[in-house]
RNA sequence: GGCCCGGUAGCUCAGUUGAAUAGAGCAAUUGCCUUCUAAGCAAUAGGUCAUUGGUUUGAAUCCAAUCCGGGUCACCA
C-alpha cells in the first residue's frame, strides 16, 4: 500500500478510536509536507475542528501523540504549526520501501475492476501525410493504452482509416489529370507525401477554375460547384460508390501508396494497432439502426424523408442522421461502428482519441447510443485533446502552414545528431548503435514535448524555436537514466548488504518521490492522462540529479552507504525507464 | 447569437476533489567540471493567478457577472 493511502487509513482509524465517533478520510487532508517545515507528510486539521469542537493545536497534539504511541514503526515525530500536523515517517519505513522495491522493474497495480478497453486513435485520412497534430493523437492514444495495460486492463488498440469520400477522390482526380502515370516508385517519393501533393494540386487547380468562373460573373458558391475538377471529383465519388472497376482500381492503388508511407511513419514512431477498421467498409453501417430508431420513436422523419433526432430536451440541437436520399452521414456510420465494435469485442469502455473540435459530435453520438439503448453506449468516452497550434494560429493545409510529421521527426533526429556530435561522448558507438541512439533521443524529445502537456489543453508549437533538449524535456530524463546506468555499470547493487545507515535529506527526498510511482500510474489511468507520468518522471530525474550531485556513490562514506545509494540508483533507473516506456519513450544506457 | 473549452512570471506549462510564503522549464544574471557523463547542479531576479463581486476560518481553485481568446452549431468527414 502507498504511504498516502496508509496514512489516510491510519489517521481515520486513530480518530475513530480516539474520539469514539466515526470518521472517514474525507474529514481531513493528507499533503506532502512543504520543504520549509520539519516532517514528511502533513495532516490538515482545520476540517476536523468543527466536528471535534477543539482548537487545531489541541486536536493536533492529541492525534499526533496517539499516532506516535500506537504506530511507532510508522511515525517517529510530529510538530504542529498553525493547524497543520506535520508527521515524520519512521526511517525504517523508508528503508523498507527501498529494500523491497529497488529491484522492481514492472510497476502498476492490478486494478480491482479489470476492464476490457478499446482505444481508437490515429484515424488518418488516406489522402495526405500525417502532421504534428496527428503525432499528438498517436502518442496520446498509444500512451493511454500502455498506461491502462499497466493497470491490468485488457486493451485493444484500433484505428479507423478514413479511406473514402470526396477528399480521397480529389487527390485521385488530380493524379489522373497531372501525374502522367507517375508513381512513388518512379519519383522516389514516400507514398503518403506523393498522394498528398496531388491533393494539394487539386486545391490549386480548383482555385484557378473558380477564379475564372467568378470573372464570368458566377457567384463564388456556384463557381465552386461548377468548376470542372470539382465535377470530376463528384462524379468519381458516384462511380466509386457504384463500384466502377477502373475507379476502384485507382483507389486501391493510391491508397496502397499512402499505406506504405504510413507504415514507415507508424513503425518509426511506434504506433501499432490490434485492429484497423476501414471507412470504406463501415460507411454503410448504421442504416438498420436508423430504421430501428424510427420504430422506437427516437428518430423522426421530415417531409423530404431525411431522418433526424431532436436533442433540444438535452440542451442540444436537432441533428441529422440520414440524408433525404437515404445515404448515411458521418454520424450514421459512427452509430453503426460503435455497435460493430461492441459486437466484436464487448468492451466495457470504448475510448475515442479525437480532437476537441469534435466534442459536440461525440456528445451527440453517446446520447444517441444511449437513447437507442444500444449495448456499450455508456462505455463510450471521447478522449478529447486540444489542437497543436503555431504562433500564427491553427495549422492550415491551404496556407501551407502544416508541420509535417516526417519532417518534424527528421529535424529532431538531426538536432540530436548535432548535439551528440558536439558533446562527443559516444565516439566508440557503431554506426547502428549511433543511429539507434539518435532516434531514441530525437523521438524522445518530440514525444515528451507533446505528452507533457495536459491532453485537454491546446498547446503551442513554435517552429522557430526547435524543441529544447534541456530542462523539462525527454533528453534530460534520458540523460539522467544514462548517468545512473553508467554508475551501475561500474558497480552493481549486491543483494546482501543490510541497510542501517541514517538517511540524509536528499536521500530521503528521492525515496519519497520514488515511493509515489504506483499511485501516479493509477491516477494517470483513471484520468487517461499521460502528462501525469511525464511530470512525475521529470520530478524523479530532477530529484535524482540533486541527490547525485551532492552525494558520492562509488566513493561513499561507508560500504553500507554505498549499498544504500546504489539501491537508490537502481530504483530510480527502473522507475524512469518504466515511466518513460509508458510514454512510448526509450531510455539509453549511454548518451 | 446558443452551447463547449480556456485566460497563472517576458515565453511554454504545473498547480483547479479549497489550506502554510502560488511552482517548474526556457530566456536573463551569477557561481560550480583533477574524483560516478556539465544534455548537469546551486543561486538571484521575475506574479494585482483576466476583472469585479460573493461563499468560507481559509479562494488561483467554488458561485455570479463582465472582458478577452479558441472551438462548435453542414443533407462534409
Amino acid at each position: 500500500m502507498s504511504i498516502a493511502a496508509l496514512l489516510k487509513d491510519t489517521v481515520t482509524e486513530s480518530l475513530t478510536s480516539l474520539y469514539q465517533q466515526p470518521f472517514s478520510d474525507k474529514d481531513f487532508q493528507v499533503n506532502q509536507t512543504k520543504p520549509e517545515f520539519e516532517g514528511d507528510y502533513t495532516i490538515v486539521l482545520f476540517s476536523l475542528i468543527k466536528k471535534l469542537k477543539k482548537s487545531p493545536d489541541a486536536a493536533g497534539n492529541e492525534l499526533g501523540s496517539y499516532l506516535i504511541a500506537n504506530y511507532p514503526h510508522l511515525f517517529s515525530d510530529y510538530n504542529i504549526i498553525k493547524g497543520f500536523l506535520n508527521l515524520s515517517i519512521a526511517e525504517s519505513y523508508w528503508l523498507n520501501v527501498l529494500e523491497k522495491n529497488y529491484a522492481t522493474t514492472t510497476y502498476g497495480q492490478q486494478s480491482l475492476k479489470t476492464q476490457r478497453v478499446m482505444v481508437e486513435y490515429s484515424s488518418p485520412n488516406t489522402n495526405k501525410p500525417l502532421h504534428l497534430g496527428h503525432l499528438r493523437n498517436n502518442f496520446l492514444g498509444w500512451s493511454t493504452a500502455a498506461i491502462l495495460k499497466a493497470n491490468g486492463h485488457e486493451v485493444i488498440k484500433t484505428c479507423i482509416a478514413n479511406d473514402r469520400g470526396i477528399h480521397i477522390c480529389k487527390s485521385m482526380v488530380a493524379w489522373q489529370l497531372f501525374a502522367n502515370g507517375a508513381t512513388p516508385e518512379s519519383t522516389g517519393m514516400k507514398g503518403d507525401h506523393f498522394v498528398g501533393d496531388y491533393y494539394v494540386l487539386f486545391g490549386v487547380e480548383l482555385k484557378k477554375q473558380v477564379e475564372a468562373l467568378i470573372e464570368k460573373g458566377i457567384s463564388k458558391e456556384d463557381a465552386e460547384k461548377q468548376a470542372p475538377v470539382m465535377q470530376l471529383a463528384q462524379q468519381m465519388l458516384v462511380d466509386w460508390e457504384a463500384g466502377k472497376p477502373d475507379i476502384i482500381d485507382l483507389w486501391k492503388k493510391m491508397n496502397s501508396w499512402v499505406y506504405e508511407g504510413f507504415d514507415i511513419t507508424y513503425k518509426r514512431i511506434g504506433s501499432d494497432f490490434d485492429k484497423t477498421y476501414y471507412e470504406s467498409n463501415t460507411y454503410l453501417l448504421g442504416k438498420d439502426l436508423v430504421e430501428f430508431g424510427l420504430t422506437k420513436g427516437v428518430f423522426f422523419q421530415k417531409d423530404d424523408n431525411s431522418v433526424w433526432i431532436d436533442l433540444t430536451a438535452n440542451g442540444l440541437d436537432e441533428k441529422i442522421v440520414q440524408r433525404k436520399d437515404g445515404t448515411a452521414v458521418y454520424m450514421t456510420q459512427d452509430i453503426g461502428l460503435a455497435v460493430k465494435k461492441y459486437e466484436e469485442y464487448t468492451c466495457d469502455t470504448s475510448i475515442y482519441v479525437v480532437g476537441n473540435e469534435q466534442d459536440y459530435h461525440f456528445k451527440v453520438l453517446k446520447l444517441i447510443e444511449q437513447k437507442l439503448d444500444l449495448p456499450g453506449a455508456d462505455g463510450i468516452f471521447h478522449l478529447s485533446y486540444g489542437m497543436v497550434e503555431l504562433p500564427s494560429g491553427r495549422m492550415k493545409t491551404r496556407e501551407g502552414t502544416v508541420v509535417d510529421a516526417d519532417d518534424m521527426i527528421d529535424e529532431m533526429v538531426n538536432v540530436a545528431k548535432q548535439k551528440t556530435e558536439e558533446l562527443g561522448k559516444v565516439k566508440d558507438f557503431t554506426e547502428d548503435e549511433l543511429k539507434d541512439l539518435l532516434d531514441t533521443i530525437g523521438l524522445g524529445a518530440l514525444k515528451f514535448f507533446l505528452l507533457r502537456v495536459d491532453p485537454k489543453k491546446k498547446m503551442l508549437f513554435n517552429p522557430d524555436e526547435s524543441i529544447d533538449f534541456h530542462g523539462f524535456t525527454g533528453p534530460f530524463i534520458q540523460y539522467t537514466h544514462a548517468r545512473i546506468k553508467s554508475i551501475l555499470r561500474k558497480e552493481p547493487v549486491t543483494p546482501d548488504g543490510v541497510l542501517r545507515e541514517a538517511l540524509l535529506p536528499l536521500e530521503k527526498e528521492l525515496l519519497i518521490v520514488l515511493e509515489q510511482y504506483p499511485v501516479i500510474i493509477e491516477q494517470a489511468a483513471a484520468e487517461y492522462n499521460p502528462s501525469l507520468i511525464a511530470n512525475y518522471v521529470y520530478s524523479v530525474a530532477k530529484t535524482f540529479n540533486s541527490f547525485v550531485t551532492e552525494h558520492k556513490i562509488l566513493t561513499a562514506e561507508s560500504a553500507e552507504k554505498k549499498q544504500l545509494r546504489l539501491r537508490l540508483c537502481q530504483m530510480s533507473a527502473n522507475i524512469i525507464s518504466s515511466g518513460m516506456s509508458l510514454l512510448g519513450i526509450k531510455v539509453p544506457e549511454r548518451m
